[in-house]
RNA sequence: GCCGACGUAGCUCAGUGGUAGAGCAGUUGAUUCGUAAUCAACAGGUCAAGGGUUCAAGUCCCUUCGUCGGCUCCA
């Protein structure tokens, strides 16, 4: 037999007979205790791998990301063999599908049709402790395929059998055996069941197999698994923490927007606190494009469904649209998109390429009919407001404009607090429309313009739009689902459908490229986005309150009114609390309002002509001069510089 | 849209077939107070909407509306 060389976390390099699996390995140079498994270049895999080539292997830690990995997975399988040892009937077999790890957890899809209801998953928990306590092998067994789908058909899993069948012919199919269950499975797992130490069944869902909504809806369960009790109960501790910062419960307690009944679901109300939050934002927002060279534009809400038409958004877009509505025999419909707006207003004159590139944004509402189990919050709505522009340029200027809405992109990101954002790069899918050298030509200018600005992305291939390459932001809810915010996609298609050009420097007529962008992507997400990455305690800059002067008694009204003068005279969004209540409900009221400042004014600062202030937080600083608050406050009131403060 | 859970006062929630409740918030009055809740009184409800079962429904059944979780993480 062959030898291959292994080198290990060390560094050292041992040698093996060819085919040796990862616990051989291991078993020879007495590694145990917490190792469940391996990485084998990089690669996460169970004992059961067989090495076949010169490899680097670390050994793989009960407590390491990746051996949650094979506890999760492991978990998957406990419950799975828990539901059917539960819930199988000689008149109904449970059939089990698909049971993936996810990024906090595992899950498992049944087809089960009476479906679970949440006390099965206590009786299920107790079920998967017994088979955890039996510490149960996960042996890993090699069939041929005719074998699997005899098993498989045998035991009635149909789906099982659906997937052996769809799996590439040189695949290995393997069964992951634990006692007398087994599934089929690729793995890798931990070694044996009792490697599952702390568990949770988390939620019962409805998911289509594959996701398509053509197909059966299957039963799924979530869960999640720690490799002790303590990361599990500080997991679910973290759970409930982050759903105390969830945004609509602090667009309620803070009194910043709601979404009524009455109103219509996905149709947001913006109170007064929260509309000056929008406010400030695009009062920054708008500045900071004219700055950059962006023209603003405004458009109507409705228009002749032509438009549309047109554009070939009707036909791509058609379930999304609300129905038109006909005024005086013509097709009207409210806006679901803005861009064929911009392009009429291009077409309304002659473009030189000396006019190029034309950069014209519009904070734009538009109203879209998104199916009613989708809507979240201010995440998912029905009716939003873009910060949509689009970019009119020559083939040459793509990649500077890409990059400069990057660039904006990124400073806007930045300036609003957040640095953690997934970026993607979607190219070209199968059904396209503009030439291949286009398309090419566009996705480079895209990939140079994220290669410049530094940033990591991951490329979504064939995920383009039929128009064009793009790229897309998410950013993260503090539930760790993530929302696309910023976009940015080339197109080819609507300058030609709309039929429109320049006259270029050779005296004849080029149809334009159009950028179309948005970096926020809707006001209403972005702010349910930024509520939840502040917990609403947002930077003095947005806060919709931004000072609060408390008094302690009735003798410094007349004091504090003139303090309360003086910041409303500087643009402050500054309230007053001259109410005769304790100075400890005015300032456990102020904490809980997450007012940043509170100006706390008793006798000794109406002697001394000066403010006393607290910080949201509970911070007190020395009482100093009216102006010399101000002074203090400055930078933290800017948007360019509130960030050099601490 | 589909699967499941839920819908009681502005908010958070109790009420398990027999007279609709609490705390907070609100209003009014008293209290003039130095860094997270002063005291008291009052007011507040088609129990989401509609239909049904029952002598009797917030409670049981059906329908509708809405909210919440999930429905592109492949054996």
């Amino acid at each position: 037999m062959s030898e291959i060389r292994i080198k290990l976390p060390d560094g050292e390099i041992k040698g093996f007979p060819k085919g040796i699996t990862i616990g051989e390995i291991f078993r020879s140079l007495g590694i145990r205790d917490s190792v469940i498994g391996a990485k084998v270049n990089g690669r996460l895999v169970d004992f059961w791998y067989e090495v076949d080539s010169d490899s680097a292997v670390e050994p793989v830690t009960l407590n390491s990301t990746a051996g949650l990995d094979l506890i999760r997975h492991t978990a998957a399988h406990v419950m799975a063999e828990a539901v059917q040892s539960i819930f199988n009937k000689d008149n109904e077999k449970i059939k089990v599908t698909i049971g993936p790890v996810i990024e906090n957890g595992f899950y498992y899809d049944f087809d089960y049709s009476k479906g679970f209801v949440p006390e099965d998953l206590e009786r299920i928990e107790e079920r998967m402790k017994q088979i955890i306590e039996e510490n149960k092998p996960l042996i890993r067994k090699k069939v041929s395929r005719e074998e699997a789908i005899k098993i498989f058909d045998r035991d009635g899993e149909t789906y099982k059998v659906e997937i052996i069948s769809e799996l590439p012919l040189d695949e290995q199919i393997t069964i992951y055996q634990q006692g007398d269950w087994y599934d089929l499975c690729r793995g890798p797992h931990a070694p044996s069941t009792g490697f599952v130490k702390a568990f949770k069944l988390l939620s019962i869902a409805g998911a289509y197999w594959r996701g398509d909504e053509r197909n059966p809806m299957l039963q799924r369960i979530y869960g999640t698994a720690f490799s002790n009790k303590k990361e599990l109960d500080d997991y679910l501790t973290r759970l409930e923490e982050a759903k105390k910062r969830d945004h609509r419960r602090l667009g309620r307690e803070l009194d910043l927007f709601s979404i009524q009944d009455e109103v219509g679901p996905g149709l947001v109300l913006w109170h007064p606190k929260g509309a000056r939050i929008r406010r400030v934002i695009e009062d920054f927002w708008r500045s900071e494009h004219e700055r950059r060279g962006y023209d603003i534009l405004f458009t109507p809400h409705v228009a002749r469904l032509d438009l549309w038409k047109t554009s070939g958004h009707l036909d791509f877009y058609r379930e999304y649209m609300y129905p038109s509505m006909d005024i005086e025999d013509i097709a009207y419909q409210i806006k679901p998109m803005t861009c064929p707006f911009h392009i009429m207003i291009y077409k309304s004159k002659i473009r030189s390429y000396r006019d190029l590139p034309l950069r014209w944004a519009e904070i734009g509402t538009v109203y879209r009919y998104e199916r009613s189990g989708v809507i979240h919050g201010l995440l998912r709505v029905r009716g939003f407001s873009q910060d949509d522009a689009h970019i009119f340029c020559t083939p040459d200027q793509i990649e500077k404009e890409v990059l400069s809405v990057l660039d904006l992109t990124v400073f806007f990101l930045r300036t609003f607090g957040f640095d953690d954002y997934e970026v993607y790069l979607s190219t070209r899918p199968e059904k396209f429309v503009g030439g291949v050298e286009n398309w090419d030509r566009a996705t480079e200018a895209l990939r140079g313009a994220l290669r410049a600005k530094g940033l990591n992305y991951e490329t979504d291939e064939g995920g383009g739009a039929f128009y064009g390459p793009k790229i897309d932001l998410k950013i993260k809810d503090v539930l760790g689902r993530a929302w696309q915010c910023s976009t940015i996609q080339v197109d080819f298609n609507l300058p030609e459908r709309f039929n429109i050009k320049f006259v270029g420097d050779d005296n004849s007529r080029h149809p334009p490229i159009m950028i179309h962008r948005a970096i926020l992507g809707s006001f209403e997400r972005f702010f349910g986005i930024l509520i939840e990455h502040y917990g609403g305690a947002f930077p003095l800059w947005l806060s919709p309150i931004q000072v609060r002067v408390a008094t302690i008694g009735e003798g410094q009204i007349s004091y504090a009114q003139d303090v309360y003068e003086t910041l409303r005279k500087h643009n402050l969004r500054v309230e007053k609390d001259f109410r005769n209540e304790k100075l400890g409900l005015k300032v456990r009221e102020a904490q809980l309002e997450k007012i940043p400042y509170l100006l706390v004014i008793g006798e000794k600062e109406v002697d001394n002509k000066t403010v006393a202030p607290r910080k949201r937080g509970g911070k007190n600083l020395p009482s100093m001069k009216t102006e010399d608050f101000l002074n203090l406050i400055e930078k933290e009131n800017d948007p360019y510089r509130w960030k050099e403060v601490e």
